[in-house]
DNA sequence: TATTGGCATCTGGAATACCAGATACCAAAT
DNA sequence: ATTTGGTATCTGGTATTCCAGATGCCAATA
């Protein structure tokens, strides 16, 4: 007998980006503030060596900045990252509808109308929100079969939700997202690609609007 | 007096990024061959950490994959891999002429004819072509105003001059380039975005079909 | 002959040691 | 009071060392 998949050990670095990663989107550490490879690494228990190598992850995927020789600083969130992003996610989404769509079975709709009622299971906290809202983007990315385009957005929408839970403590409207996910979801249905990039871009834009608005500049 | 750039130092780990990058693209090495950290880092003339920050930065960008405590194996070159760099590639070139077209003047006009006349400079040196063209779409990436995007756009592009080597050694048409390109800047001196966009998407559609006609598989 | 177990020797992962740049502070000199 | 220079001590960058998983060979065994 004998594993077909890979079976990847884990890895102290893998293990470094996430904590961090993880603290970061729930604001844990401040943006803008500084860290230090000596603390982080007594603090998560680990040496150095892995630990670069996690910082360095984070680093190329623009949520750290590392100084040589001073320091590494969290980036700040601002205007300009935040339409940075947008663009990017309306773009990349509306590639992801493209090409699912003539993958669609009856089943995978199915599939992604239960993703989506996970939303309405939700009561109050807006970590779990946030998750649930993600888990829909991400899965209509997997479907698109691509798996860079899957990737870039996964890291879209991980900044998003960083951007965005401040906005998401102050009360967002929960039920607005699960309808205007259905909306996608009907586009979908009707194997319509130009209703569904409708929806899609019109949910984004709702999105960024909110986030835009709350960021307090 | 100070200096009000970063004046980044050289670090090891960003020398050994390009080399063995451009190790890569130039089929200096071949795909699916193996990599080993002790011989690298040798003949790098370096150590095994900064090395190790390298070589994690090509594998997220798909350039390698590591197994750990087997080694590293150069990806390979398929099918589904130049199609999935094309899809994007596509999307989001896209998305960087709607970015730039606002933004454009004259001025900013003539200096992309500038780019692209490099192109008539070159004889036969495939690798330079490679570089012509490429820094024919870079500068319109640069010009996007969105820093995500530009680097996005690099690697896609960095990823088809690896596919596309060989295509060009068999020899391409320099001229149905250049004159691609042209097309490109008719519609950006018109201002028209959808003229624009389609002689971009015309250009990509053909480079890719040149592409996956020499993939030999 | 076919199979198994152990050892030699590859590999990368992780911990540690050491070095140089950056910085802040404080005392000495002007 | 102000400037200057040295030093203590931060930082990350790099080199080195040690360790464990993976692999292949080969002899011992059934």
């Amino acid at each position: 007998m004998s594993f077909s998949k890979a079976e990847q050990p884990q890895l102290f670095k893998d293990h470094a980006y996430k904590e961090i990663k993880k603290g970061i989107i729930q604001h844990k550490v401040e943006p803008g503030s500084m860290l230090y490879e000596r603390s982080l690494s007594e603090s998560l228990g680990i040496s150095r060596t892995p630990l670069k190598l996690a910082l360095q992850q984070l680093e190329l995927e623009g949520w750290i900045q590392s100084l040589p020789r001073k320091g590494i600083v969290v980036q700040s969130i601002n205007r300009h990252d935040v339409d940075e992003v947008f663009q990017l996610r309306k773009a990349n989404e509306v590639l992801a509808i493209e090409l699912l769509i003539p993958l669609l079975d009856d089943e995978t709709i199915e599939k992604i109308e239960k993703v989506n009622k996970q939303l309405l299971d939700i009561k109050e906290d807006p970590i779990q929100f946030m998750n649930a809202d993600s888990s829909f983007h991400l899965f209509l990315a997997e479907l698109s079969q691509n798996h860079r385009l899957n990737q870039l957005i996964q890291n879209l929408t991980d900044h998003v939700n960083w951007y965005g839970l401040v906005a998401l403590k102050s009360g967002i409207s929960l039920d607005e997202v699960y309808s205007e996910h259905k909306l996608i979801i009907e586009g979908l249905k009707a194997r319509n690609l130009d209703q569904t990039t409708d929806a899609v871009l019109n949910h984004l834009v709702h999105s960024h609007r909110t986030i835009v608005a709350n960021l307090g500049e």
